[in-house]
This record gives C-alpha cells, structure tokens and sequence, in this order.
DNA sequence: AACTATTTATAAGA
DNA sequence: TTCTTATAAATAGTT
C-alpha cells in the first residue's frame, strides 16, 4: 500500500526502516483493536523495536490475563518438554491447572444459568435443558418435601397446645391451610409422603407464588 | 477496506462476524510478519476468538522468549504489586485459595444439578428454585431461536434443490438424507463446508421431542 | 508531519 | 470457506 511493492525483507535503510516501523506499528496496532472489537476476541500484541522499546496492545481483559489464558492453553505442550523438578515451575503448573479449571466450572454455571448460550451448540443446549429440568424436579421435591415436614411438625405442636389448653373455646385461630391435613391428619409418622410430594413436584403443585408468606416464614426457620 | 464503512463495534451477526474474524486474522498475523521482517522487530501476537480457539503468531525468537522479555520488562511494575518472595508458603497460600474457591463452585454446581439439598433451607431452595426457572425459561427461548433459523435455513436449501433438480416428477417428499448433501453436490472444491457444518451445528435446535431424527444427524453432525 | 499515488486489505456477494 | 469484485484503508515515497 504505497507507491511501489514492498519485499518483504529487512528495510536495510535505518531511517526508512524507523518509518516505516512507526507507521505500521500503528497499524498493526489499530487492526488489533479492530478485531478485537469486531469480533469479540481476546487479543495480545507485543511488539519490541530493534532499539528494544517496547509497544504492547491487549483487549480489555488485560495482557497479563491473557498471557495467562496463553500459557494455560499451552500447558499440555509445555508438560512434554519441560519435566521440570519441583521447582518454581511446577508450582506454576498446579496454579495453572486449578485456574482453568475455576475457569470451567464458572463457564458451566454460567450455562446453567442460561448465560453465554452462543458457545452452545444444539446438542448442547438440549444437555443443559434436560439437566436442568431434572435439577428443577429435586428442587421442587426437595422444597415440598422440608415444606410438609415443617407443616405438619407445626400441626402436631398445634395439637398439643390444644390438648394441654383446657379452654374447650380455643378455636384455631392459626390460618390452617384447609388443603394440608390430608398428610397429617392421619396417624403416624408420613409414610410414602416422599413419594406423592415427588408427583406434585412433577406437576408444580406447589410454588413460590401458591405459598402463602406466613407459611414461609413459620417453617423457614 | 472493503464495499463499505466498517463501524468499530462488536459485529452482531453471528456468521459474518465469523467470517471477518477469519479474514481479519489473517490479515492481522501477516502483518504482524511483515512489520517484523521489514523493520527487524520482535512481535508476539496471541489471539483467542470467542469460542476460544487460539491463535497466534511470534517472530523467530519464538513466544516464549518474547513473553519473557515482556515479564523481564514489566518487571518493575511487578514489583511493585506483588513484593512477595515466591516462597513455597505463599504457593501453597494460593494454591489453597484456589483449591477453596473450586469447592464453592463444585457445590454451587452440584445444587444447580439438585443435588445435596439437604444443606438448603427453604429459603436456599426457593432462590436455586428461580434461579432454574429463569435459566430454563433462557435456554428454552435460545433453542427456540436457533430452531427457527435453521428451519428457515433448510427451506431455503429445500427450494434450491427444488429449483436445481430439473425432474418436475421430483416432488417435495420432505428432505430425505440423500438430498441433504446438497452441500457439496455443486461443482468445484467443498470448501468452507465445514464453516457450514459449524454453523448448523450452533444454529440447528429443533427440540428432539419436535424434530425428526434423520433431521438431527443429518444437521447436528 | 502532510500529502498522494498506489498497493493492500477486506466487505459483500456468489 | 474460497473466489471475485468494488471499495475502503494503509502506507511508500515524496514534499
């Protein structure tokens, strides 16, 4: 891009040389930035002068993080042809190691957090649902499984205080969900409760929004 | 460069910004060369596209070496920041953080998959339970997403293969896999059927419940 | 550092 | 992705 082909050889002419370096350096420079923008990539560009000054360009995330995510990525290689002893090294690589993995497992829960969906491909996607859909599942058996338990703990206190309260006029005032006592009423510990609350967990017979405030806070601890 | 202005930010579509990442980093990395020849510098180049792939380029003294000249470099800087004497304490230290935060993150994860519950409260399950909903509610909308765009994409590589097959009696028998090759029916080399294959392959999400089978092996490769 | 004539890079389209 | 082409950008040589 000039007046007249350029060969790709050493600019014997110092001046020229020192130029040409100032003007491409900017360039090179600008189109880092440019890609990195465009294109959403992470990129490093270090650039030593023969005078030994020093230009340097890196994406937001900063050259020393990028560096890292370099070596990390290198890592494999480096292991075949540095068996280094328990040095300085060694450490680096442990660190290295655990860093990337930190960095897995944030990605995943990004993911499982419907974040960054544009590294997933369908196959992907589908996994994450299905897990998911599971997760939400044990959750929700899970929750309705602590919320019987908690109601009918409360039922039985209830009871007692009725018992021991010899005022035959002690209506119960406490909202006492009508729909509950179909668990507690009857005598005994709740057997196979676990599994009826897994089949209302399925049909999302209970959620956040059925459950009435008070409830929440009674059993919540 | 180019029939156009270019603006300098993040390209939204996804297959073209692809497709000048790739020509730019191209021209990136040859220019990186070019500087480096002609005005006789040491350049180190590393560039992580979205997806995370690597690529880089260095001058003759290797990347390495480069890296090192740059830490050399910066050494003062780091002094600064970090005084520590690279004791083994202060290894293990990290390594420990690091070995800490990865246990959060393990449980954090092992929640999400609605596994050890038992350590949530009510309220804990109620927070996980949302958390998977809107989650859910995220993945779903991008499988959506992607599942139309590659519909749309396969009726339009239906009609061509309709407009291309000259037997009228062809009729539309729904794509059978045979058909589907018409990536590389046409003449000269298949090149960038892999860049194609990638792009089904992120776009295509036809639910499997919803989408036939050949559909998804022919697609998602 | 500015100025152009040219070469290069590349966006868009196939 | 690769080829082509029109056009924008970079830059070599000059002032």
């Amino acid at each position: 891009m000039g007046r007249g082909r350029v060969q790709l050889k050493r600019i014997e002419n110092k001046i020229s040389r020192q130029v040409t370096f100032s003007k491409r350096r900017t360039g090179l420079l600008k189109k880092a930035h440019e890609i990195s923008v465009l294109c959403d990539a992470d990129v490093a560009l270090i650039v030593f002068s023969t005078k030994g000054k020093l230009f340097e360009y890196s994406t937001h995330s900063s050259m020393e993080s990028i560096l890292e995510r370099y070596e990390r990525y290198s890592y494999a290689e480096k292991l075949l042809t540095a068996p280094e002893t328990e040095t300085q090294a060694s450490w680096t690589l442990e660190s290295s190691k655990l860093k990337a993995k930190i960095e897995v497992l944030e990605k995943n829960i990004r993911h499982y957090a419907g974040e960054e969906l544009d590294q997933l491909n369908l196959r992907d996607l589908q996994n994450v649902e299905h897990q998911l859909e599971t997760a939400l599942k044990r959750i929700r058996t899970k929750k309705n499984q602590v919320m019987h338990e908690s109601i009918s703990e409360l039922h039985k206190k209830l009871k007692e205080n009725e018992k021991n309260s010899e005022q035959q006029n002690s209506r119960l005032e406490l909202p006492q969900p009508q729909s509950v006592p179909s668990f507690g009423t009857s005598s005994g510990p709740i057997i196979g409760a676990a599994m009826r609350e897994e089949e209302l967990a399925q049909t999302h017979a209970v959620s956040t929004t059925v459950m009435p405030l008070w409830m929440i806070r009674h059993i919540n601890q």
